[in-house]
DNA sequence: GATGCTTACGATACCCGTAAAGATA
DNA sequence: TATCTTTACGGGTATCGTAAGCATC
């Protein structure tokens, strides 16, 4: 048994039992692939894959059983490189960090150029994604932080902390009715919508309200970003309806934010890690930016609950 | 980075820090020790040991934090083989088993022989060792299960469960004064007493129970099992302290127990398991042998509390 | 016929152990 | 001096990739 081995088990799992996209995505051939999962069967006696004929299909019973295994060590032997780096070259390295639009648009950018300050050597990575995509990114261990309101909080295999609190802005242009009415669900609900995609950004909380209320609305078009949602209310195609901080600290010119008290429920927007996942020193001092009160040990108890100190 | 590698990290440790003694026990040359050593510190970018001249001393920092990974990735390891076993030889396989003396003599005799005849082809290994030893090897991975009353309850690592409840007997020769007698800890402490070392079958109890009462005692020996002690008690050299069950059952004809109610606190034996040690379906038929009401699914869920299903 | 898996085989790198030299107590 | 660690070096093995053959869809 060896480390390879068990990279190409795990690997053929995530790509579907394709043998040859294992090959190309570990960097080694599709021959030594092949033999490796046999030798590992042989060596362990039991069969890890379904098969049929020559094609993989499925993971065995015991396939199924030792998966969480290999990837418990596979995760620990990653562990074992961020630590060593961590103490080679205590300020370098890299900082992979998956986020979706709306943050690393809005939230992030003061937080990321304090910490280049602080930390220039570091290599910042920052992977743009879905929230679905981010919860995959973290359990595979190629993010170390990932930070997004939707998805993250309901992962068992993440640990979460809550970044900061917001709300949703109502946009229109500048000429618009809005402006001169009172604001609510019911005003709002006789106008043409714009607003996120499904899944991103809170939209499942603008969807209950209005189903909460009984409204019917037109959502003339959902987009990822608020920067499109702006573009196409500016265009008056629609209301917009954003995260409040996409309208912060912008000079639009076009559109504005409709001055009432918040119609929508609160939101929270989370940082999320993979239980047991090894923090560089400076990755900490990241999170800390974000949120001053999540100290590194406060994080540690979390991250790795076995550890007794 | 390759097993072979971790694993003697692993034994540098154990070995304090003497390469020629890893080699041995690892079955291979020093020199091979040394240059892995090399390469592992070479190939992370750090030192993981203290060395003064070419001697190693103790873990770096760096060393220690590493440490505990190294041991999680081959505790791991070692638990994927023995799954792999489970499913290529569901019956056979083999069974290790540590507990003190007085488990192994009174307590487990019968167990082991329902064992036997319900997994005639498993291999029964009976580690025979002092409380303090029987932890090192469940820790150490050289043993699935632990018997005793003594120690294993304050160790964090492992997991123990109740398996039975004993007392302290009394017992002297047949002709002796103390039989007609009110047994009390004042009268027995006016006799020269024979009882077990420090640290074996609650003898910290007994300890305890006389200091409590402000009774200074002679113990004129100690012995490691009850068959010694009841062969000097037969030779008058003293009263003997020893566990309930080593009486019960036999028939010595030369010492008896003396009939009155306990004098100490009541005694728990304990089911001891290395948390995170995967277990073979006849260890779990084993424990619950033991005792009845243990199923697999208790005992899983306390020594992988991970699993989420 | 296109894709995917396996076998054969040669080149390379890795691992191990012996022997000898160098350090340390 | 005895014990321990390291370096040098040779033999063996494992691993890898190319190429070709074969199965599956």
């Amino acid at each position: 048994m060896n480390f390879q081995q068990l990279r190409i088990v795990r690997e053929t799992v995530r790509q579907n039992f394709n043998l040859t996209a294992v090959a190309q995505v570990l960097f080694t051939s599709a021959s030594g692939v092949s033999k490796h999962i046999k030798d590992l069967e042989n060596e362990l006696g039991v069969e890890l894959f379904i098969r049929k004929g020559k094609r993989l299909l499925a993971l065995s019973e015991p396939g199924k059983e030792l998966l969480g295994m290999v990837e418990r060590v596979l995760l620990d032997t990653s562990n074992i490189k961020r630590l060593a780096e961590q103490y080679s070259q205590r300020d370098e390295g890299q900082l992979s960090i998956a986020t979706t639009h709306t943050q690393a648009r809005y939230a992030l950018p003061p937080v990321i150029s304090r910490f280049k300050q602080a930390f220039p050597k570091v290599q910042l990575v920052l992977h743009q994604a879905s929230p679905q995509e981010l919860v995959r990114l973290l359990l595979n261990g190629d993010a170390d932080i990932g930070i997004a309101t939707e998805a993250v909080a309901a992962v068992d295999e993440l640990v979460s902390f809550p970044y900061y609190h917001w709300h949703h802005s109502v946009i229109a242009p500048v000429d618009h009715p809005l402006h001169q009415q009172t604001l609510s669900l019911q005003t709002l609900a006789n106008y043409p919508l714009i607003t996120y995609h499904q899944g991103f950004t809170g939209r499942s909380e603008i969807d209950q309200a209005f189903n909460a209320a009984g409204l019917n609305v037109d959502i003339v078009m959902s987009a990822l970003d608020a920067d499109v949602i702006k573009t196409y209310v500016a265009l008056g195609m629609g209301v917009g309806i954003i995260a409040a901080m996409a309208m912060e600290n912008h000079h639009d010119t076009q559109v504005q934010a409709i001055k009432a008290p918040p119609l929508f429920a609160q939101q929270t927007a989370r940082i999320a890690i993979h239980r047991g996942h090894y923090l560089r020193g400076f990755a900490y001092h990241f999170i800390q930016l974000c949120a001053a009160d999540l100290s590194e040990d406060i994080i540690r108890q979390q991250l790795h609950p076995t550890e007794l100190i």
